[in-house]
Formats: C-alpha cells, sequence, structure tokens
DNA sequence: AAGTGGTCTAGACCACCAT
DNA sequence: TGGTGGTCTAGACCACTTC
C-alpha cells in the first residue's frame, strides 16, 4: 500500500474501493472481495480493511451480511434531484459537480439572534451570502455568519477564490484553533421573496432549511450557516445500516 | 464486564456511559476518563472503549480531541422541540418520551406509485397510519405502506401491541430475510388539509417529509414510510465530528 | 463443515496537546 | 517530555450463512 501523502491506510483504502465500484470494477448487485482477501491484496490488517469498508457502507455504496458476504448496492439514481449522503465532515467540503457564486461578499451588520447563536457579547455580525447551482439551475442559497473579527479578515483576503471549497474550509487557515465538528439542524419553513427568487421557488412554498453551526477544538462557535434549499432539486439523503443480528 | 443478555460489551459500555452523562456522574463540559483508564476500569481492551465512545461522538454527547482528551459537551436544550440525532438503526427504534397512537389500522387499497416504490408486480399496497405526540402534543404523522401479503399479518396478529416500538420491529419476527438497512430521503413540502389537522399546522404551511424505505438482507423492499413532521414541534438533528487533522 | 462478517484482545507506533 | 487520542498489526473466537 503506497503511502499517498499522509492519508491514512484505510483511507487510501476506501477511495480505491470507491473508485472500484464507480469504474465498474465491482459491479452492482455482485459480491466483493471478501475481508480477508482485501486484507491480502492490499497487505494490510483486516481492521485497516473493516475501517475502510465502514465507510463505504455508511455512504451506502454496500451492504455487509454477516455469514454472507459484502454487496455492491443496485441503486438507482433519483429523479434528478441532487441529492447527497453526508455521515463525514468530508462529505460537505464537497460538492461535486456544482458551481458557486458569491451573491454578497461579508459585511458588517447588527444581528442580535444570530449574534446570540455564535455566542458573541454583542450583536455585530458578518455576513455574506453564497448561491450553488447544478446544471445552471441554482438549487441553495447559503447565508455564512461570521465574527466581525473573522469578517475582516475575509475583506482582507478576498472571499473570490473559494471556488469548489467551503468558506469555513476557507476560513481554517486563519483560526487559532482547528475545525472540531459541527451541529446541524434540518427543518422546513415557508420561502420568502428573496429567497424564493434567489432559488426559484415561489413566495410562501415550502424550503428545506439546514443551519449549521461550526466550532472550533476550543468550544468557540466559528461560523452559523443558514442554508436554504429547493426541494424540488435537492434532497437530503441519508443510508442506515444494522449490524449482526438484532436481539 | 458483565454479559447483560447478548449484548456485545461496546454496546454495555456505551449504555453506561450513556447513563452516566444523564445522570451527572460526568459533568458537561468536564473531561472523561482517558480510553486507558476506561479500558483499565472496565476490563476490556482498548479497542472496546473506542468502540464505545465511537457511538457516544455519533450522538453528539462527547467531543474527542487529540492528544488533549475527552470532554462532555455542553449542551441547553433547544426551543422545547423534540428533536432527535439519528446515527444509527437502533435510534430510529426509540422515540423516548413520546405516546403512539393508531389513526388506521393496515388497509388494501390501489396506489400505484407507492407499490412502484415498493417493487411489487401489481398495485395494491396495504397502508396503515399512526401518529406519535410529545407532552400531548402531536408532532409526527407517519404512513406505513407495506405489501398486501405483509399487511395480511399484521391483520391477523393485530397492530395494537406495539407500544413504543415500530411497525418493521413487530414485522420483523414475520419475515423470511431481516432488515438490512434503510434509505431515507429528507424534503420539505406543504401541508394538506388532513395531514395538516393531524399534526396541529393549517393548510399549505411547511412540513417536513421524511421517507424511509427498509429492505431486508436479499435486497427486497418491506416498508415504506412516509413521515409528516410539524417543523415547530420537531427538528432532525445530527452531529459530525472530524477526526485527526485535516489535511 | 467451511466461509464470512461481528466482536475482542494485547500489543505497537505515531501525531498532537499539554507542561 | 509525558499523556492523549488516531492508526495499525496479528492474532483469536463467535454468530451466522451457505453448502
Amino acid at each position: 500500500m503506497k503511502n499517498q501523502k499522509d492519508k491514512p491506510s484505510y483511507q487510501v483504502l476506501a477511495d480505491d474501493i470507491r473508485n472500484k465500484i464507480e469504474n465498474g470494477d465491482f459491479l452492482p448487485g455482485s459480491k466483493m472481495p471478501t475481508e480477508a482477501h482485501l486484507r491480502d491484496s492490499y497487505g494490510v490488517s483486516r481492521h485497516t480493511v473493516r475501517e475502510a469498508l465502514k465507510q463505504i457502507v455508511s455512504a451506502g455504496l454496500v451492504d455487509q451480511i454477516q455469514g454472507s458476504g459484502t454487496y455492491v448496492r443496485r441503486r438507482p439514481n433519483p429523479d434528478g434531484l441532487y441529492s447527497r449522503s453526508i455521515g463525514s465532515m468530508d462529505d460537505l467540503k464537497m460538492w461535486p459537480g456544482t458551481d458557486t457564486e458569491i451573491v454578497q461578499s461579508f459585511e458588517t451588520h447588527v444581528d442580535a439572534s444570530v449574534a446570540a447563536r455564535l455566542n458573541l457579547n454583542y450583536v455585530e455580525v458578518d455576513t455574506a451570502i453564497l448561491r450553488r447551482s447544478f446544471e445552471e439551475k441554482p438549487f441553495v442559497l447559503t447565508y455564512h455568519h461570521v465574527s466581525p473579527e473573522l469578517g475582516q479578515i475575509f475583506r482582507e483576503h478576498g472571499l473570490t477564490d473559494l471556488g469548489a471549497g467551503t468558506v469555513i474550509g476557507a476560513a481554517e487557515p486563519f483560526l487559532k484553533s482547528p475545525i472540531a465538528g459541527v451541529q446541524q439542524q434540518i427543518n422546513a419553513i415557508d420561502a420568502d421573496e428573496v429567497i424564493g427568487t434567489q432559488i426559484g421557488v415561489p413566495k410562501d412554498t415550502s424550503i428545506l432549511l439546514i443551519e449549521r453551526l461550526y466550532y472550533d477544538t476550543d468550544g468557540a462557535f466559528i461560523e452559523f450557516t443558514e442554508s436554504f434549499f429547493n426541494p424540488r432539486r435537492y434532497a437530503f439523503r441519508m443510508d442506515l445500516q444494522r449490524k449482526g443480528r438484532g436481539s
């Protein structure tokens, strides 16, 4: 197993298996090599193989059946929705096949409720607005709220160069402590005029709201985002699998 | 470590840690015992300790910081919403603090689109409707769709005795193959008259729709559910944490 | 009975945090 | 520098499926 950058072995293995599934080396509905076989052919321990497979399983690509084997899942893609499976923080950083557009760069304004979410001691926050499109059609509008201090850093260094990346990713080099995790909450609300126009839905129809609160290793909240999704162009997907036999 | 039923050791450990956090034995914001300490005090291997902690982490109860330790998260409860963190299939089977009510038992009717979701070769399906309440207030209405064959089994054995459990849980003893997993998709829609009345929202306001498709180890789809949530009484929550240092 | 994934042990080294 | 979590090895036994 080659030492690819400093990626852990299980990650290299997982990426390789993902590719093999996408390339059709492992066919849908067919049985994957056993864990023992993967262990030998990649020259790693079984534990490492299982770490890798755990990722593939939670991404919904394969099913593991105790006593039987590991099977590549057959799954027709849903109706042209842009649907994503999010099971780890890394998934949040990737938006394959989408384009980003800056609707508004960071500006300071007063918003007590958002400031409270960020645990700030005052009522000023910096907000930027980004819009993401899939096949030329915008499907999500995101408000990025940060402290005025962090917003100032963005104003100095510019926000234009983030391309396929994320705002929090661009911010990380300037943070004292690294991002430790994110809490997210999903809900449904009515679209207002402004948001509806941006994502292509009429006023007062239902849209999906995902709030995310990123925090660093000190427990401080760094960024609060509100993402408004057009439910006809996007769906939030999750795959869960039981392990072993239920009691 | 006692052999509690046939629960795996890491599950017993995880439940114990959960309890200790809820009882205040491990205080919010404080440092948990180290993995080495837990290994010694419970007399298991470190691997087992890590399996247990992995659960606690993904439930959003603690943060693990490399090189520093494991910390109990401080988290004020959100606004009176019934919010759940769902990271595994077991989470789906528990609705602590809620009551279930059968709105309609299984009845056969014709619904081609639902039958297609279940991969049936005909257009008849059996549907039951359940409603769940939190603190006397209904917050979700769920349509349970199964094949007429499975519906017949429910009609023979009754649905009344499921109590805090789930429909799919009650069905499992009668299945040829056990449930392997579930695909779920989250979206936002407008409430219609019937559903709105049941969960306490006006017609045409936004509600949260979660569709779940349960499949067995043969890859056959067993149950398709549509759950309509009152977004003012329920939020779908997830916690994600990065591991180690990002590249 | 043989094969496969699920659980578990007893180590090891490393990257990162605290001091 | 010592402690902590992150990764990894080389085994082992068990539960379950398959033959």
